[in-house]
This record gives C-alpha cells, structure tokens and sequence, in this order.
DNA sequence: GCCGCTATGTAGACGGCGTCAACATCAAAG
DNA sequence: CTTTGATGTTGACGCCGTCTACATAGCGGC
C-alpha cells in the first residue's frame, strides 16, 4: 500500500502509472466491470480526464495492463501455494484450488482477465502472462502423468479440461451465481478432488484422503 | 427469420420489440456486447433513438430480455437433445454437451447471459430462467444418482460442480482462449465424459464405451 | 362518421464519456 | 542557465444513455 511517494499538490503526479492500475482495480471492485471509466480512474488519481493518456494508449490498454498484472499475480498465487510440495498429485490439486481462491479473492482482477474487450484480451503482455499461466498449468499436468496419478494421452487436451473446470467454478463464484456458500475453500477443495479423479487412470488405487482441511495452514 | 410484418416506411413499426432484440443479438455477434449501442440498435431497427424506450426501461432491460430468452433457448436446446432419451447417464452427458454448443453456435446470447451487467443480471425474468436451467441440470443429476450412475451425497453441490464444468468450458470456448480446435464437438463430448467419471460412484463398472459418434446423427 | 384515448415513434436537449490537439510545467542533461 | 523531452492541463469534438415535449396512428364509443 506504502510505495508511492504520494506527492500531492504537485504538477507532476510521481508515479501516476501505478495509481492508476490501482485506481482502476478498486473501481471495478466496487462497481463492477462496466462502471470503469478513463475519467474517475483519473479523478481518483487526483489528475485530470487526459493524463492517463500519457501512460495508456488508450481504455483497453489499461485494461490489458490490469489483466497483465493480474496473470502474473495467478502465476505467483500458484508458484506460492505449491512451494515446498513435491507430491505431484497435491501439487496439481493445489495449484486448482489456488487457481479459484485468487479469483474469489480478487474478483476485479479476475474479472479483468476474462473481460469483454476484445483489443484488451490481444494484448501482447496479457498473452504472454497468460500463457505463462498455462505453461505452469501444462507441466503440473505431465508431472502427474509421470509420477502415473493421471492417465495418459494428449497432455494439452487434459490441462484444457482441468482448466475449464477451475476457471467456470471460478467464473460462477465471482459472477455470485451460486447459492450462498459458507465454506467456499473447503468446498472449492471437494470438488477440485472430486474433478481429479475424473482424469485420474481408470481404476487407480484411491490416494489416502487428506482431512479437506490439510491446507489452509 | 421471416415472423414480422416488417412494414418499411410506416410512422409505427409494428413489432419493434422483437427487431430490437434481434438487432442487439446481431450486433453483439458482429462486435462484441461493449460495443453494443442503443442507439446503433435503434438505428439497425430503422427507428430513432429514442424509440427503445418504448419497450424497454433502459439498456440493461434490453440485455436482460437478450438474456432471458438466451436461457430459454438452453433449456429449449437441452430438452431437444434429451428428447427420447431413457437412459439417465446419456441424458446427463447430452445435456452437457448441450450446454456447451449452445454456447458455441450462439456465443452472443452466451456471452449477454453472463455479462457483466450487473442489472441485467438481476432482472427477475432472467433468473427465472436462469433458474429453470439449472433445474433441469439438477433433476438430471437426481435422475443419475437413483440409476446409481453418480455418487450419492448432496445433488445440489455435485450439481454446481458439473455446472461449473460445462460453464468453463463454454467460456473458454466463446472467448476463443483455446488453441485451435477441428472437431469441437468431439472435443466436448469426450470431455464430458471424462468429467462425469469424477462424479461416478467409486469403482463403478464402466459403462461400455460409446463410439463418440453416436450422436450427431 | 367522427372524436378522443392510448400506444407508439420523433425531435431535441443535457451531462458524461473516450479521444485528440495545443499548451503548461518541471527535471535532468548539456 | 538553457534546452529538451516527459508529464500533466485545458478545451474541444462526436457519440452515448436518458429525459421531456410533441407527433402520429389505430381503436372503441358516440
């Protein structure tokens, strides 16, 4: 929160680039996606309606930086949940849950990730951070095939099903389409285990189960 | 195509309702939902701009209405490719299949039933429907735990979790993150498959494989 | 047959938005 | 100290959503 020099009052703003991302991801969290406006981004920055144009080719662009961001956050939220974890199978199961946990946890990002705009989404920078996404997911994948906890065949296709899962339990919680929910992480974890046995080898002895309530330090 | 009068010059327009609503779906397919425009939908409904306002409060009403009738064409869609089917098991995974291609054949009704309108999304014509959809999922979850084909337990959540399955794989579909597919169709069923195995009671018998190509017909 | 009522479409206005061009301010390099 | 490039401001343009006042038309009662 403290690494702006917050200069008030002066011409030149210091770091506008940076207030501005945040300025804008506590808009969308307050009022949602479409409420997000080049000119109250820039009002709560503290500047006028056309500075941000200096930072920002234009809307999108902001947008795609936010996106950008967010991926990268994803990629640390996961590199940080399977620290230290060598078991490939738990790795995997983590990695999902982390995947769902940073969307309920940052919702205007997430929401920015998989947003409307077009020209956001073809961003250069947001591809390849959300490509670096996927390669993480990928390699989690065959880890587990080689430690033989998920079955054989076309890595690419099986981490496209684990991640269509994660990502619409996660697009359905941040949208607030399901029913109340009291323990989302446990229930988040249930089903991310429930998914895994569905790409698991046909008749694999059952891992032992963890008590669902292992993580969560 | 051809269900209005579509008298051409006449001061009333005689079922602008509807030309608006198809106006917005074209559009939206053409463009994208955030560059949908009243006015750009008026003006393709050939009348001013104001004249949505006669038969909708404001914008978000209109996305709402795109919405509703998008889940009733899921629903309708569904029953369609159920109809005649006895089998619980082969109800439930050609129902998710069907979710999927709806998805896919109609990707603006999609993307409007889970925009980011955060008004739309309330309107309570919408979540009727909404709601009906997932009754439909629901009853057919029911249906397979008493065929003994899914895991007993609260059908409710095993609901959400197939929900979420076929939801994220739309979603990835429809925003084109996915890397080039040739035969989506065949793509989705076995991943459906794969997916309702996660949610088969343990150690079930396997069902006999179906060819994968016995829908489609 | 005419009359007014209501539904439906039009005309025009308002403030807010994204974007651009011209101008102002400041920091650092020379 | 001056120049110069980066950064922020001012003001303008056209488009948008929405509101109000007005025009047109179909319809039921007299």
């Amino acid at each position: 929160m403290s690494d702006a020099p917050v200069a008030k009052d002066r011409y030149h703003h210091g770091n506008l680039r940076s207030a501005l991302l945040a300025s804008a991801l506590a808009l969308i969290e307050e009022q949602g996606v479409g409420a997000l406006t080049l000119r109250e981004v820039a009002r709560r920055a503290g500047v006028t309606h056309a500075a941000p144009y200096r930072h920002f080719a234009d809307k999108s662009a902001l947008l795609a930086a936010v996106s950008a961001e967010g991926f990268r956050a994803l990629v640390a939220r996961s590199a940080k949940e399977t620290a230290g974890v060598a078991d490939a199978r738990r790795r995997f199961l983590r990695s999902g849950v982390a995947y769902v946990m940073f969307a309920v946890e940052h919702p205007a990002h997430f929401r920015v990730m998989f947003g409307p705009d077009r020209a956001a989404a073809a961003d250069p920078l947001r591809c390849a951070a959300s490509d670096e996404a996927f390669g993480q997911l990928l390699d989690a994948i065959v880890a587990c095939q080689k430690a033989g906890v998920v079955r054989r065949g076309d890595a690419m296709s099986i981490a496209v099903v684990a991640w269509a899962f994660v990502h619409g339990l996660a697009s359905l919680l941040v949208d607030e389409q399901l029913p109340p929910m009291p323990d989302v992480d446990g229930f988040v974890e249930r089903s991310v285990r429930a998914f895994a046995e569905g790409i698991a080898p046909r008749s694999r002895p059952h891992a032992r189960r963890e008590t669902s309530r292992s993580r969560r330090a």
